[in-house]
DNA sequence: ACTTTTTGCTACAGTTTTGGTAGCGTAGAT
DNA sequence: ATCTACGCTACCAAAACTGTAGCAAAAAGT
């Protein structure tokens, strides 16, 4: 699955999520990921500029035109998995 | 996110992806995903049990009806991932 | 009944990945 | 000069994953 090939491991897509409503610096993103280590933060983001998700702009770290589109689906995705969740609880 | 709380570990969507064309047993699952170790693969298993996403059925392990339901909107974002990839290769 | 095969799964050691903390070098503000 | 905030690297410990071997139970074949 090509999705998870470039973004299954951990904290890819996560990121992505936390810079949903706007750039974000990298202190203040490692702290919106729970504490990341900073090496792995850093080897993420690295990895999601090379693919063209995140990019840095004035304001830190910021969502290209295509992750905001994958953000969106990260949306859907997870209004499906509440549901689900709350299914589940019953 | 919920659904990265849940599922974001290693193996847990592609198990779910390898499913959704029927039930697979546990040695023919392992080898469709790449040949995971049999412990993890285990784990896995147990976990989406856990989670209502995969059932024992007649033919091996098999999804369940949220199972199912969750494999469609992985093929959703696969479709996107494609797209994407496709635009990007350019 | 007996052998053979297949199955789910465990055990173990080695490698890779991640976690956690400390701190460097730079840049701007005071 | 000092202080603060910044991105980021270094380092080691802990956790996760890999790879292989192999067991016990069930199924299948003869």
């Amino acid at each position: 699955m090509l999705l998870l090939d470039s973004l299954g491991r951990r904290w890819s897509l996560r990121i992505i999520w936390e810079l949903q409503d706007g750039p974000a610096k990298f202190r203040a993103l490692r702290s919106a990921c729970d504490g990341v280590s900073p090496s792995v933060l850093n080897k993420r983001i690295s990895e999601l500029r090379r693919l063209g998700f995140v990019e840095k702009t004035d304001g830190g770290y910021g969502l290209t035109r295509d992750g905001e589109s994958l953000a969106e689906r990260l949306r859907k995705l997870d209004r499906w998995a509440r549901r689900w969740d709350k299914r589940r609880q019953r």
